[in-house]
DNA sequence: ACAGGGGTTCCATATAGTGAAACAGTTTCG
DNA sequence: CGAAACTGTTTCACTATATGGAACCCCTGT
């Protein structure tokens, strides 16, 4: 029918997904004869595919008969940005550092006036950090909360940056360096800064966009910890 | 090849938009094989159907060759929950706005270049403003954009400002300073500025923060509004 | 080395997709 | 008000295109 160039053997599927991204980018809903002229393909192929396509659920029509996303992917896209699907996706790679380095991992988004921590997988050994998920812990003092501002998840709190040992930083100026700091390297540490003896490395949760939207950490005493 | 009940003509497409459907709503990346058993498709046509949608970008693989929903479809369902969730929350003040004063009302994001249109609801007159979702409208010229600018939403673009009407803000300085007058009011006025004979009010939509997000704004004839 | 598990490529076959044209609605225009 | 110009859908003869069994590659574990 067509000049093929090479053979991929999936014309139909290929122009289904064409015409599924252009109604997905696009704001407005597309009609058919624009989709099937921006595309060059008949509009009879045109309407068996969308047809194809809405019975799926993967794109539906408005009132005036443009394509617009379907049922499918807007509940899909509702269930995405959920806190659960990030603690989903990371559980393995929590686990995975549990097991490596026999300490506590933690996951934490950004939460208000303090970060949020989501879920936690123990290490192996006894004298460890205990259960935080819950915990209010504040931004300037922990890995996890120096990662958040770093990437600038979240924005640096109005108050006074509470003194919580003689070691955590106070001041605006210095935690500002820290963050600086924080970037350059690509991970964030605390060494005594949330509670005497307490060591954490914190490392940037990233989607494909490059967005941080979070932050894992491994946490330990000091004793064991460097 | 199967037995067929009924004569749809887009046996490709169903199996690619069943596979795909899988992969969107199962928690877990799906590897091929599964996928295959699942749906009774033979391995080598899995294969391809899921080749042509890891190309389009609706699936991609994780580092063990199981699928998960790919790039186009993430970044589609992050726009989407932004702006539908602004969309659900202002619609209902949007209807009292056009209950209230028979005029269309409006809701507007910053767009790149141009105020981004989301929703509209449209008055009792006959004679009103027509459909401008989608429209390319620019920021110095409407009352949505001139809020977007005044509340640093976004920032004012570096080419000219066109001109649309001789009312239209053409000069840069005289716009700073009705972006000033707009801050000092809380509100936001054109007349004539985009159309002849159209005027607008509009207001911010600040989050919890105060950060101004949006804007929404009532606009009608000029021989109905003062 | 081999068995068993992933996934991909090959290629003859005929099914399933194709598209021009006819058809059926709407809206626009003179 | 009828014609014209848009929508999008259905039909149908044709063959290009998707199909799937088998052969194949590349791992990992025994």
């Amino acid at each position: 029918m067509a000049k093929s160039e090479l053979t991929t053997g999936t014309q139909a599927i290929d122009r289904a997904t064409a015409l599924l991204t252009d109604v997905l980018q696009s704001q407005n809903p597309q009609l058919l004869g624009a989709l099937a002229r921006t595309h060059d393909i008949p509009k009879s192929t045109t309407s068996r595919i969308l047809g194809a396509l809405e019975r799926a659920g993967l794109v539906q029509r408005d009132r005036n008969g443009a394509f617009l996303a379907g049922q499918v992917l807007t509940s899909f896209a509702r269930e995405q940005n959920q806190d659960s699907v990030l603690v989903a996706r990371m559980r393995t790679v929590l686990e995975t550092l549990s097991d490596r380095t026999g300490e506590t991992s933690n996951l934490a988004v950004p939460g208000n006036g303090f970060i949020n921590l989501l879920d936690q997988v123990d290490g192996q050994y006894l004298l460890g950090a205990t259960n935080w998920i819950g915990k209010r812990v504040p931004y300037h003092a922990s890995a996890l909360g120096k990662i958040l501002l770093a990437y600038s998840a979240v924005t640096i709190s109005s108050g006074r940056l509470e003194r919580l040992t003689d070691k955590t930083i106070t001041s605006r100026t210095r935690l500002l360096e820290e963050l600086e700091e924080v970037r350059r390297r690509g991970f964030a540490i605390i060494e005594d800064e949330l509670e005497e003896g307490l060591v954490a490395v914190a490392a940037p949760i990233r989607e494909l966009d490059g967005r941080v939207v979070g932050a894992i950490s491994v946490s330990g005493p000091s004793t064991r910890l460097s």
